[in-house]
DNA sequence: AATGAATTTGAATCAGTAGTCAAATTGTAT
DNA sequence: ATACAATTTGACTACTGATTCAAATTCATT
């Protein structure tokens, strides 16, 4: 608490001001993470193209979310002293987050635009490897953000699609 | 350390018997876990086959290691308490591995098995999605650790291959 | 059985750190 | 300038949880 509070250029007990204690900071950081990517969702599927399209608008969008709004090292951390209200508010927001990207990796499959995958699976594997990110990424290195979020998103892209183009 | 004594059927004291602090607990995972790593890599490496062939071993060993050997988990965690001389021993290791893992994807582009991408960071990429796995996989799920393995190695090694076999 | 080494334990210590609170300070409206 | 609300602070409390250690117990060897 004494460093976040140092970070804030305040000091410890001033935190008690705006937040109840420290789990309730943990879930503000939480739900301000998982709302960034519901808006890199949602930005996804507005514009209205092929899922192959919105796909990979979504994973730049996300990977570049995580990035850059430096919310993105919370995900490292466990739910387990949440509150039960709190895990609950929480959890609905990420699995409306996680239900979307399924859905549209269904509606690719739909499309014969994605290859006959365990959507789950795919999804786990996609999600993890972006959440797992903020452990290896410094701002300093040789890739912009950008061009990683692109350069990942190729890759998680070409892994979706079919062998041979159009069957 | 109560829990991990409780765990064990051992009291909290005992424990400093054979540990010298509970730093020195996650040291010791930390290097049972790199080990298991090294055991996958090294036997997808000798068993002579196409970069394609090993990668598919090791990415299949490796995940099957983190799953069932149950020291995965404790890749969440990180190493900022380490003593010096232990975050060196550990990092060495661990750059073993990781510097296997793309030498194996070098090897592939070379052989033309796999396409020009962007070695450190798709190496990144997979490993991080594997990193990830503890986070979500539950034992009693309706997948077995085999059939994860093998389903998600499908995928990660499906990015790797170019679009036409053979140019 | 006796001896010494290996292992285990309970009780005590000790530091760190989350959280409280009354008082002080700052901001704002009249 | 005054009064009231919003914000900030330092000192204090309370508790958790890692670590120590002397004593007790178990184990192996002769």
């Amino acid at each position: 608490m004494e460093d976040i509070a140092a970070e804030l250029g305040m000091t410890k007990s001033n935190l008690y001001y705006y937040f109840n204690d420290k789990q309730d900071i943990l879930y503000q950081c939480h739900m301000r993470s998982v709302d960034i990517s519901l808006k890199a969702l949602e930005g996804a599927l507005s514009a209205s193209r092929s899922p192959r399209e919105k796909m990979r608008a979504l994973l730049i969008n996300h990977i570049r979310g995580i990035l850059d709004d430096g919310f993105g090292g919370v995900m490292q951390t466990d739910l387990d002293n949440f509150l039960p209200e709190q895990r609950k508010q929480y959890v609905k927001r990420r699995d409306v987050f996680e239900h979307g990207f399924r859905e549209l990796i269904k509606d690719g499959i739909r499309a014969r635009e994605f290859k006959k995958l365990n959507v789950k699976l795919t999804g786990f594997a996609i999600l993890g490897s972006i959440n797992w990110i903020p452990k290896w990424y410094r701002p300093t290195g040789s890739l912009s953000s950008t061009q990683i979020a692109e350069q990942m998103s190729e890759y998680f892209l070409d892994g979706l699609i079919p062998k041979e183009p159009n069957r």
